[in-house]
DNA sequence: TCTTGCACTTT
DNA sequence: GAAAGTGCAAG
């Protein structure tokens, strides 16, 4: 996030060389590659991947969020994100086919509250829910698909439910998180299974939020209000809205819009008053959604950007106002050979259709936990094999892969992809859902080892090594001791221990994609 | 802190 | 017109 370590009140590691990485504006910031460590597994295969972009959509939009401390709501049914999650990609071969990820992990390993207008933490993080992966519903798709059009994910969602069985990317309230999107590149068989599979992480700082059960700023509720669509009964601006209030409250109108309370109540105790923030937004903001054109900040994203931090001690890598993504490329390497299952090899794949959109209706299984589709079932694929959804049913699938391991692609190593699993037990309604166990997420096995290889990302928060990890090649100095890690690490990963799934736990369940259970028990999750 | 029902909105 | 996405506010 630009700033939002301060908004979110946080102390941040002190080692953040990166924040000596260049800056660019708002408007164009797309990724830039990070080379791998010197390794020779990594360093010769990065297979085309070190020349992508992606840049943020609506990034001003994200940043005004970002510097008030963004929040996403969670709910049991799910919630989408907004702003949304949508990216531009470029630089991605024409021809090639991709997969296109996102996956949302811990920030840190704190849990926060609100009050006295700012975010503090308040104890440690609450066990991270099982890692899921929510994968794009185009995929696998072109570049030249890919490249065509904005990639949203917005239609992603969030949910506090342990035992979500939507599908839905699981979080914890009051908790920091950080987006990801992860393209990755298709193999012979529009899958990520194979070896040597390539991929790259993008992380737009500015994307972090803290998910909350409702809204704790003010701030956040009406940027809410004020930029999305759906919530425009929330906006009050106009005479409906008035008498909208008036009959709300039981009186003649005219009454004193909500929003118009709330701002006044915010502008007399809250930080952000006086800043010449007004909360009211201009009617080309109204008209459009997404734009950030509104007038609730008179600074430039740039101003806001290098604007002391109100508390924001120590400056984090990636919670700087760096105007890039970061971005980690890495290769899988090859599948272990010692796994634990005889079939591994199961693949993520799903033949391309080059009419769908870039912004395909995510499959989310239904509630009453219908039985897959058996076109999937016949389909020793993951997710992206012809389908009924991505076929007949003219609907893409997003595939959400839940891993045992909640750090999720943090420690999800290249050799994971290999791991995922065959759609059509996924697509089942289940019978042993992984259920949450609440192990301390950051001790170590070797079982985490598999997962750390991805994006060269091994450390157990997201801070430590995302922030770290793509800088390393550039950086030097201070991070030197960080880079030998880092390269051992790829060579060979940490050892770490990951939160245990009980596969007996939950009522059957509808999931997706549940990497862990039927698979063969990938590593990651079969120590015990 | 969280859930739920509501009114209102967009799609 | 229906379905789905919003924040609000009561509980």
């Amino acid at each position: 996030m630009a700033n939002g370590g301060d908004q979110f009140g946080l102390a941040e590691r002190p080692d953040s060389d990166c924040m000596d990485s260049p800056k660019q504006t708002k408007q164009d910031n797309p990724g830039y590659t990070i080379n791998s460590p010197a390794s020779p597994q990594t360093a010769s295969s990065q297979q085309g991947m070190e020349g992508i972009k992606v840049s943020l959509h609506d990034r001003e939009l994200w940043s005004k969020f970002d510097d008030v401390g963004t929040e996403m709501i969670i709910t049991k049914a799910g919630r989408r994100m907004f702003p949304g999650y949508k990216v531009k990609v470029t630089g991605l071969n024409p021809k090639t086919k991709y997969i296109l990820l996102m996956d949302i992990v811990p920030r840190d390993d704190h849990r926060y509250k609100f009050a006295d207008n700012k975010w503090t933490v308040t104890g440690k993080a609450e066990p991270a829910m099982p890692g899921r992966l929510y994968v794009h519903p185009d995929s696998p798709a072109t570049g030249a698909h890919w490249s065509r059009q904005l990639v949203s994910f917005q239609k992603l969602k969030l949910t506090n439910n342990h035992l979500d069985p939507f599908g839905h990317i699981i979080l914890n309230s009051m908790h920091k998180y950080q987006p990801r999107l992860h393209i990755v590149k298709a193999d012979e068989n529009n899958g990520f299974g194979s070896k040597n599979t390539a991929f790259c992480t993008h992380v737009f700082p500015e994307t972090a939020f803290i998910a909350v059960t409702s809204y704790q700023n003010h701030k956040i509720t009406q940027l809410k209000i004020e930029n999305n669509p759906f919530a425009k009964g929330f906006r009050g601006s106009d005479d409906n809205e008035l008498h909208r209030m008036a009959k709300l409250q039981g009186k003649d109108f005219p009454v004193v819009p909500r929003s118009t309370v709330r701002q006044r109540a915010c502008s007399t105790g809250s930080p952000f008053s006086g800043e010449g923030r007004g909360l009211r937004v201009s009617p080309e903001a109204v008209r459009s959604p997404y734009s950030c054109e509104n007038s609730l900040n008179n600074s430039s994203p740039q101003e806001l950007l290098s604007a002391p931090p109100a508390h924001y001690t120590l400056p984090h890598p990636h919670l700087q106002p760096s105007q890039q993504p970061q971005v980690y490329h890495c290769t899988k390497r090859k599948v272990e050979e010692n796994c634990s299952s005889g079939n591994r090899t199961h693949q993520y794949k799903k033949p391309f259709t080059g009419s769908s959109s870039s912004e395909g209706q995510p499959f989310y299984p239904p509630s009453s936990f219908a039985p897959p589709p058996t076109a999937l079932s016949s389909n020793a694929a993951l997710g992206l094999t012809d389908s009924p959804y991505s076929s007949d049913m003219g609907q893409r699938q997003a595939c959400m892969f839940a891993e045992s391991e909640p750090r999720s692609l943090d420690e999800l190593n290249c050799a994971s992809w290999s791991y995922t699993c065959p759609l059509p037990s996924a697509m089942t309604p289940m019978d042993s859902y992984p259920h949450y166990s609440p192990h301390p997420p950051y001790s170590s096995s070797p079982q985490g080892s598999r997962l750390s290889g991805i994006a060269h990302q091994s450390s157990p928060l997201l801070g430590e090594h995302i922030a770290h990890d793509p800088y390393q090649s550039q950086s030097s100095g201070p991070l030197s001791q960080s880079s030998q890690n880092i390269h051992s690490r790829q060579v060979s990963p940490p050892l770490r221990e990951y939160p245990r799934y009980t596969p007996n736990l939950s009522p059957p369940l509808y999931h997706t994609l549940e990497t862990h259970i039927r698979c063969g028990v990938p590593e990651w999750s079969a120590a015990s």
